[in-house]
DNA sequence: GTTGAAATCTTCGATGA
DNA sequence: TCATCGAAGATTTCAAC
């Protein structure tokens, strides 16, 4: 992966939906030679797909939820995160260091599809121990971009 | 938006970057109509965007971070929330309900820019009360999809 | 929404640096 | 090895219906 590979990503990560013409002429290469390379970077896993992030609100799940779900034993936690990953409303499920729980983030509708969501779904799983739910009403930034800085040994300092 | 506009959008969740005559094929239309269906959900900005989702462990970039932010002043969350969007590895910042604080999601390679980043660019805001840290170490779902069951504006009742 | 045609893009083999 | 060229085949796009 060289620096016209991370050009080329940068590109795809600001606007997915471009032709190849167009990222071509922006990184001053022929069509073919950048086809050649998305090609490779989607077979070696650095990209993994595209998608398209449509506005929640035009589908009612402006409400997001952060819930906090804690196992009765951390050897079974790998499945419960499978498990809670299964469910559609949940959009993330992280293992969080040092507290035998999970991080789960939520959409939905209304406060009350979270109630029967939590109760019905997370609750219900034997290896559930708890949850402690926090409410985001208003969303600043929400976005799966990850800084394509070529990281130098320089970010140590400040 | 009607049932071939959701057949659409929840074709392209799965791959956004497809072909519209595959589209089209696959909702048994004709491609030119399919296109004027997609530029009016752009334009009308149901799709916001379109996005290529990379791998982040190829990047450095496999420590996630959630952050409680917590202000000073309930009246200035909305000028800090917007501060904070603005870090590069920042991905998500939401307001909370009921805690004068901000949940920031954020994504770096080490420990040690984690610390650095808190310091020098979270705490240094003027506004900044306090910050809570839980680190995540492994991912079970990520993704940012919504579930596109047809429910219409008429379905307050429930 | 469809059709059809022109413009544009994708893709691949041959070839050159 | 990696990029380019060029041409065939697909796709996009737009106007007419």
């Amino acid at each position: 992966m060289d620096a016209i590979d991370l050009k080329i990503l940068k590109i795809l990560q600001n606007k997915a939906r471009i032709p190849n013409v167009e990222v071509a002429r922006q990184v001053g290469m022929a069509p073919s030679a950048v086809l050649e390379r998305i090609k490779k970077l989607e077979l070696q896993g650095v990209i993994q797909g595209y998608e398209v992030r449509l506005n929640p609100e035009r589908f009612n799940r402006s409400l997001i939820a952060f819930v906090t779900v804690r196992v009765r034993e951390i050897l079974s936690i790998r499945k419960t995160g499978r498990e809670i990953s299964e469910i559609e409303a949940v959009q993330e499920v992280h293992f969080l260091a040092g507290s035998d729980a999970l991080m789960v983030k939520i959409r939905v509708s209304t406060p009350q599809e979270l109630e029967t969501l939590l109760i019905t779904k997370i609750a219900a799983i034997q290896e559930v121990l708890s949850t402690e739910t926090q409410i985001a009403l208003s969303t600043f930034k929400e976005s799966a971009k990850i800084p394509l800085n070529p990281r130098s040994k320089k970010n140590k300092e400040n």
